[in-house]
DNA sequence: ATGGCCCGTAGAACGGGA
């Protein structure tokens, strides 16, 4: 089974780079994050067309999260809830759903814009709220698995140039405890269980030619109970779909669970 | 020294992203 993330930047421009994608990797279980789309505009019906079931949430202009699951193998999701029920929010930017016996969390965490602003005080108050839901989620019983676009590069060797981004937002200390407090829950970043090469990224700037210089950060994950690792056979950043013609910024992360 | 791109909402620039 694969478990696949992808912030798709705009799905109404990326449709196609999704339809693409699917049709040659075709995961059991994609999320999608920024979608910018209200809910009356989601592509359900071209997504069926192409083999899978939806769980969608929208607003206009910004955020907007999807849990993409599919027909022939997993089947329909369960929704669980469409927002943090700990955390008043007026983005939309959390699904929970329940998918072939696992709890699947599709997040898309702010991004913070700089260390110091309301932003980064509502991102920080975010993640503690996610956080104890997730636990509370947890805690019912079945495995879970947190993935989306975390907005946070865990580690230095996460980021094409530390010291240029050394205590800024993505990769401040406290973002960071934040992160490693989500994996104290009993999660494992499902990419750091294997070998993987070094300045492995996930996302690039479009500016500055940051795809070709390699100039990115890992900032999209996927968290896996600890329940589960030793169903974990691989974790891998898809670069592909960065390299086409009007590319998200972002690359889809897949995690593949064995039986 | 600064911003350099892309998207949505506009119907011109601007907020937001990371």
């Amino acid at each position: 089974m694969k478990i696949a993330t992808w912030n798709v930047n705009s799905l109404k421009v990326r449709l196609p780079h999704v339809l693409d994608w699917l049709a040659e990797q075709p995961v059991d279980v994609l999320c999608l994050q920024e979608t910018k789309l209200v809910d009356d505009k989601f592509p359900a019906a071209a997504l069926d067309a192409a083999g899978y079931h939806v769980l969608y949430t929208g607003q206009p202009t910004y955020n907007g999260v999807a849990i993409l699951t599919r027909k022939d193998t997993v089947g329909p999701a369960s929704l669980i809830a469409a927002a943090n029920p700990l955390f008043d929010d007026p983005q939309k930017r959390l699904l929970a759903a329940s998918v072939a016996g696992l709890t699947v969390v599709c997040a898309y965490f702010p991004n913070g814009q700089e260390v110091g602003s309301d932003k980064y005080a509502y991102k920080l108050a975010w993640i503690d709220a996610l956080a104890t839901w997730t636990a509370a989620l947890r805690a019912q019983g079945q495995p879970l698995v947190l993935t989306g676009d975390f907005n946070i590069a865990p580690e230095d060797r996460d980021v094409h140039d530390p010291v240029l981004w050394a205590g800024k937002v993505l990769c401040s200390v406290p973002e960071r405890e934040r992160f490693q407090t989500l994996c104290g829950l009993g999660l494992v970043d499902a990419f750091r269980l294997f070998e993987q090469q070094p300045k492995s990224y996930s996302w690039w700037d479009y500016r500055q030619l940051g795809f070709r210089r390699n100039a990115g950060l890992r900032i999209d994950h996927v968290l896996v109970d600890e329940r589960l690792r030793d169903k974990v056979v691989g974790c891998t950043i898809d670069k592909e779909p960065r390299r086409r013609e009007q590319p998200s910024d972002h690359a889809p992360v897949i995690a593949e669970l064995g039986t």
